[in-house]
DNA sequence: CACAATACGGAGAGGCTTCTCCGTTTGGGC
DNA sequence: GCCCAAACGGAGAAGCCTCTCCGTATTGTG
């Protein structure tokens, strides 16, 4: 399920390989982490993970000196899939209905992985080292965007910005009391931002980068 | 500005009254936490407090020992405007014309007071003493709701609890860099709740009111 | 098998809150 | 003006993080 491709570690002689006992501890630590990820969010102490993966906290600190480190490691591949899903999107013969897949997609696999909704909040609010896959993602949301407003489906008035504000929204109002919440108030937004003739137009324009990273940093509540 | 009506401290005997410097202080405190609230939010430390309002915590602790009666100082008058202000939009002519004045005027207030908005989420999401104001409120939604529906105005599935959870999440998207962003996603939400002819139909039902709990406290952290 | 080099564990330092407690000050009835 | 109840201030206890450090244990190489 994991990576265990990177070299996050062992900063200074990158030919050095860790040792049989190292190993073995880093990859306890991943699966921990990433069960704890899902379950709990991208902030659970390290001393927690330590605990559940059976070794010292030192251990976890030696390893994943940053958090993003640790971070990175678990969910690249899932950012890697995030990717894929917006290029397949892109290939709908339809626009629209690409659009409407891709958010949908997006919103399943982020209400399933509190880990993965938080990351893609970050990925837009941090200044860390998740900057890249919103670097990823945005351009993807841009072009289809794009892409259906050239087919007159989605209102010229609303921008990719607008999209990418909803979706993380929406994806926060997934609770167990009600799993699929989310999905009544993503249709909703559908329908208000699908093109329909002689609608009003909105006044103001699509948030700034920077807005939109205020937005994302006030809604988790913004750690570190 | 602020109440100064309650009678949240001195539990023991309702009769004895403050000793001049503790009306002083009381006031001083109040003050300086109607301040802090707006800019901050309510979950300003008590240390802060004290420090501008120039006293002890030992002092702030005394008075207001529940931070919820020290809150509710403060916010009762605002939520007794709130409570007015959903009055008066039952009284417009037009159902939806008065559902669209009430949200806007409602955000209007949230977006200028970081306090009031939390303790509007509060409201909803705690069990303190903080669920009154919900209660105030929560009837002049529904009613509003009711009211717009069977005017025809507003589609049949939405629930008033639908509208409460956009709401208090619209309220969220005020940030300084863009002021104005949550007047925009408001504006959609409306096209997307309005009735229209040949609407395909919401799947799932309006959020019960333990998902609309749970919503909110996940929104902010949830303290306490 | 010996002995670096490497890695381990977890106590505890440091930083942040919230909240308590008690020696000192202040107020106001007499 | 005296005196004690009432109120004050703020040091510090307690809880909860993050992160460091160092004595001990493990590894694997010559």
């Amino acid at each position: 399920m994991t990576a265990m491709t990177l070299e996050t570690d062992d900063d200074s002689d990158p030919s050095r390989p860790l040792r049989a006992d190292a190993v073995r501890n880093r990859s306890l630590i991943l699966k921990t982490a990433a069960t704890l990820f899902t379950e709990q969010g991208i902030d659970v102490g390290y001393d927690e993970i330590a605990r559940r993966a059976g070794v010292g906290v030192g251990t976890v600190y030696r390893r994943f000196p940053e958090r993003s480190e640790l971070v990175l490691a678990l969910f690249e591949t899932r950012i890697d899939q995030m990717v894929g899903i917006g290029r397949a999107a892109l290939e709908w013969p339809d626009a629209w209905d690409g659009l409407t897949w891709f958010l949908t997609t997006s919103l399943e696999r982020q209400v399933a992985d509190r880990g993965l909704k938080e990351v893609m909040m970050r990925a837009v609010a941090d200044d860390g080292g998740l900057v890249f896959s919103r670097n990823r993602i945005a351009p993807l949301l841009d072009a289809l965007t794009h892409r259906a407003q050239a087919d007159g489906a989605l209102r010229r008035d609303v921008g990719a910005t607008d999209i990418a504000v909803q979706l993380l929204i929406i994806s926060s109002m997934s609770v167990p009391e009600q799993p699929d919440l989310w999905r009544r108030h993503l249709a909703l937004f559908l329908e208000a931002i699908q093109a329909r003739p002689g609608q009003p137009n909105l006044d103001g324009c699509a948030p700034s980068e920077e807005a939109m990273f205020a937005v994302m940093s006030r809604m988790h509540g913004g750690r570190r």
